[in-house]
RNA sequence: GGCGGCGUAGCCAAGUGGUAAGGCACGGGCCUGCAAAGCCCUGAUCCCCGGUUCGAAUCCGGGCGCCGCCUCCA
């Protein structure tokens, strides 16, 4: 396999990537916050960082990944002022926090696995993680990176030089005053919570005593501590939103290495771009969300979603349109049908013609990821008069390794048949008058079943039907 | 106001100096009683203007347009 390079957001640039410990890559992405349900937006870190693990199995080394629950603590404004989400969440529906944070834990997991994705080694909950998180506040503390006002224990950014590396921000130009609003006593706009106290005569769902009182942990810190214990004082890869980089990483950064004294913590930072949903991002607060099932309702199967992603490269904001989604639907299910056939070929395989279509396989994942230059060559492999079925089904089951796009096992909608006993009767009827050569009849029936949607296909094996 | 990205055929989307991957759609063909499915064929000089270069979609400058972050968000 050729070496592998990626982009690093710390460097601006793509880098060869080699792990700290040879042999085995150690990596972290920031998961969700549970407080309502995923959409395919949401879904793509995880398709990227899916993607990521993937490639580098395939690249011979051994992952360890580890995607976070935040189930607590996630701000409704920003890491200052607002309410917790899963408290707003709770309130809104009655429901206790717990309660909502497990169902939307398994929506996500069970979309996760829907859409292809390996579980992670751990996904760990931030709100079982408590301790670890006050243990770090209380070592900043110690450090003297901390502050203590009348809401909570804030980090203070300016003991920290290098805060604004990871984003190169121009601290001095930012709009002022938009994060220090709603909370007294912020040095830096920057500042931000390590733990928050409970509000003065409210009783939380969730909350812990602390050195400090009584409260909860800030946004950003399970990140930093339940990173630390699984993976150690520093790691290889940590991936997450564009979104993140100036905010929610950078404070990462910042509480992670003044608390352990290390640099850099985190090797290699990795961001995918968002979903651009009808010319705007897709996001909760804008209200146009999709969900896995909304795209299921409409016939598409999961695993074309993950194709759908697979032709973009995941650094560039991608165009979901329903034409978009339909072409990768329609794309997918021909190469389902293809592997299908391929499958079952018989043969010799002549080693030596694989070499080429697997390297330049290989070298367009190994370039950063990029997974539409290789779906370039599962096509042209999928489709080639130079390979024969055996040696073009080797090659795109050991593609679907990387792909995840289950060719081995999956079914076009072609081979889906359903029954229905008054549609196969009209069928049948139809199959008569056929054998019979009474083709105005046939063609009547036929007319009859597509008024209802229905289309007929007539094959070797008989006539099948399928609704569309 | 600061920061970042994008603008390639009808749609999605690769390609960052040597004359434009791939998928989908459209049109044509093969196949079919007719269809469907499948397969084959077919299309772009790369937002505009100027510059650098033997040579630019790719580099530089200036426009226009769009998106994102800076404030919850992947």
């Amino acid at each position: 396999m050729s070496e592998l390079l990626v982009y690093n957001t710390r460097a601006r640039r793509k880098e060869r990537f080699e792990p700290l410990e040879p042999g085995h890559v150690r990596m972290y992405s920031c998961g969700p916050t549970v407080y309502s349900a995923q959409h395919i937006g949401n879904l793509r870190p995880y398709l990227f960082a899916d993607l990521l693990r993937r490639t580098l199995e395939h690249a011979g080394l051994r992952v360890t990944h580890v995607i976070n629950i935040t189930d607590v603590g996630h701000l409704t404004d920003d890491a200052d002022a607002g309410e917790d989400k899963m408290e707003v969440a709770a309130k809104r529906t009655g429901r206790r926090a717990e309660e909502l944070a497990a169902e939307y834990e398994q929506q996500w997991k069970r979309d996760c696995a829907r859409v292809g994705c390996l579980p992670p080694h751990a996904t760990p909950r931030a709100s079982e993680h408590v301790p670890a998180q006050i243990e770090m506040a209380r070592r900043l503390e110690e450090r003297g990176f901390t502050y203590r006002i009348e809401d909570g224990l804030y980090f203070d950014v300016s003991k920290f030089p290098r805060y604004a590396e990871l984003s190169r921000l121009d601290l001095a130009g930012q709009q002022g005053g938009a994060r220090i609003g709603g909370v007294e006593g912020k040095r830096n706009p920057q500042d931000f919570a390590l733990w928050k106290f409970a509000a003065p005569g409210v009783k939380r769902q969730q909350e812990w005593d602390s050195p400090w009182g009584r409260g909860f942990p800030g946004w950003h810190l399970e990140c930093s501590a339940m990173s630390i214990q699984y993976l150690g004082q520093t790691f290889d890869i940590h991936t997450g939103g564009v979104d993140h980089i100036p905010v929610h990483h950078t404070n990462e950064i910042a509480q992670s290495e003044g608390a352990l004294d290390v640099h850099p913590w985190v090797n290699v930072w990795m961001h995918e771009e968002f979903l651009d949903f009808r010319g705007e991002k897709m996001s909760k607060s804008k209200g146009n969300v999709y969900v896995l099932d909304d795209l299921v309702a409409q016939g598409v199967e999961p695993l074309a979603y993950r194709y759908f992603f697979l032709q973009a490269h995941y650094r560039q904001q991608q165009t979901f349109t329903d034409e978009a989604l339909a072409a990768a639907a329609t794309g997918y299910d021909r190469l389902v049908g293809l592997a299908c056939e391929l499958r079952r070929a018989q043969g010799d395989v002549d080693a030596s013609r694989l070499e080429e279509p697997r390297s330049r396989f290989a070298e367009a994942l190994c370039d950063d990821l990029n997974a539409p230059r290789a779906m370039a060559v599962v096509w042209q492999v999928a489709r080639s008069d130079a390979l024969s079925p055996a040696e073009r089904w080797t090659l795109l089951a050991e593609f679907d390794a990387v792909l995840g796009l289950d060719l081995a096992n999956a079914e076009p909608r072609a081979a889906q048949q359903e029954s229905d006993p008054r549609i196969d009767a009209m069928v049948a009827g139809r199959d008569a008058a056929r054998a019979a050569k009474e083709w105005a009849e046939a063609d009547r029936l036929r007319d009859a079943l597509a008024a209802e949607g229905i289309l007929l296909e007539d094959g070797p094996e008989g006539t099948r039907w399928r609704r569309e």
